[in-house]
DNA sequence: CGGAAGATCCTCT
DNA sequence: GAGGATCTTCCGG
């Protein structure tokens, strides 16, 4: 399968950003992948995502809105980020409320030389392959969590298509068997490859 | 290279 | 008080 949905590299905004986001999970999980995520000047390609839903036991949002994951509730467009294991940071991206997608893995474009101050390794392919490695590269943190993906330090835009393949999600034991991951095929910059 | 275990800290039960 | 949408190191094969 081919992300076809992808046009023009202009950062989504607005109207434009909400209607991106305004949608199922799963789409939204599979049309990110290839786009260009940019915090501040550091970033690259979406190369792994996750879908996740409010009916769904692996989600945050299955027992409703928290103080921890409200966010999970805003707008379309909006991010979410958690601590998980009490070490690492995950990003998340909102479509419709409680329904979510997780950042899993991109492939450095922009900002490397502090990516890999900030990873304490040099090695492109590490950088940013899985959520907690992605939010240390680009110096991701809960100060900007709940806010719209249009605003600094954020900037978003699609890109050329990229051949997407999708499987089972990671580090999850309740629903764990829905194919709900998503990927660039063949795509050095992965958290695991793809079965 | 694969599996196991430890690190560490909230939040929610 | 348990249990994570993880990562790194260490160990064995």
């Amino acid at each position: 399968m081919t992300n076809t949905g992808a046009i023009g590299n202009a950062p989504l905004t607005g109207s434009d950003l909400r209607a991106f986001f305004e949608r199922d999970a799963i789409a939204v999980a599979r049309d990110l992948i290839g786009c260009h995520l940019l915090v501040n000047g550091s970033g690259g390609l979406i190369t792994e995502t996750e879908a996740y839903f409010p009916h769904d036991e692996a989600s945050h949002s299955f027992r409703g809105p928290t103080k921890r994951n409200g966010a999970m509730f805003g707008p379309p467009g909006n991010v979410y980020i958690y601590r998980i294991y009490g070490m690492y940071w995950c990003l998340n991206f909102v479509c419709t409320p409680g329904s979510a997608v997780l950042i899993r893995a991109l492939e450095p474009q922009s900002g490397i030389a502090g990516m890999i101050e900030r990873r304490g390794t040099d090695v492109l392919t590490q950088l940013c392959s899985g959520p907690g490695k992605l939010c240390q590269a680009l110096d991701i943190d809960i100060e900007i969590n709940n806010r719209l993906l249009d605003r600094p330090p954020f900037s978003i835009s699609r890109s050329a298509p990229v051949p997407i393949t999708s499987g089972t999600r990671i580090g999850i034991t309740k629903n764990a068997e829905v194919p709900w991951r998503f990927g660039i095929q063949g795509s050095r910059y992965l958290s695991k490859p793809f079965r």
